[in-house]
DNA sequence: TTAATATTAAACCTATTGGTTAAACGAATC
DNA sequence: GATTCGTTTAACCAATAGGTTTAATATTAA
């Protein structure tokens, strides 16, 4: 039988949230520290509020930490729900690691 | 300016197969060697034909191979793809594993 | 040859996604 | 007080997702 992990609904979540590019590109941007949702928006082929709904999709993930200043939200990367997805893909490694080792090693030295 | 990776669409299409648990299971139980369209579906409490839909959706994502054997169609799990998901992932280990290494990181990053 | 089996395809339905434009709203500035 | 700024909300739209049921297809068994 298949079983149900408890918090199958974050990684629902989190892996949703992972699958568009847009919101990869605004986690790649928030690596670098925090940013307001008009400087998120900035670099995107997309409107404002496009991008004011991905952050809510991010953010209903839980990998986004957002404070309050003024008129200007300040958006924060929280990268812990990113580990439950690593954790989710660890149990699969040694299936590729064997078949593919060469692409693993690849991808392992890559990351410097 | 937020950088467009050459395999941004393997990616969209892992994350986005990874992020409904019905998908998810029938990754678990391919982990455990080959199976029929008929024995993944057993478990789950949808129609067959669902199945067969989410089963299109892990081909598309590369993570199914299918062994064609008179009628019965046999599916194995390919793990290549999630090593890709899992070095996008793996770019963000540090922010999660300890804010001060992640910290130095940026900073070390950032002369070059 | 006929019937059962394994699976997909077709047609359909509803809900969600990802985008738009225009309006709304609170905070800052003039 | 009026206006600008940063952002979200509302209304809308087309496309996709995820499910169903029923029909079709191909293979195996009777």
């Amino acid at each position: 039988m298949v079983e149900q992990q408890p918090d199958d609904l974050d990684l629902d979540a989190v892996f949703t949230a992972l699958g568009h590019p847009i919101r990869r590109e605004i986690l790649e941007q928030l690596a670098d520290g925090p940013e307001s949702v008009g400087e998120l928006a900035d670099p995107h082929d997309v409107t404002l509020a496009a991008v004011s709904k991905h952050l809510r999709v991010l953010e209903d993930a839980g990998l986004l930490d957002v404070e309050e200043d003024g008129r200007v939200r300040r958006c924060h990367l929280d990268a812990a729900p990113l580990s439950e997805a690593f954790g989710w893909l660890t149990r699969y490694r040694v299936l590729w690691e064997d078949r593919f080792d060469a692409l693993a090693d690849h991808l392992e030295n890559e990351d410097q």
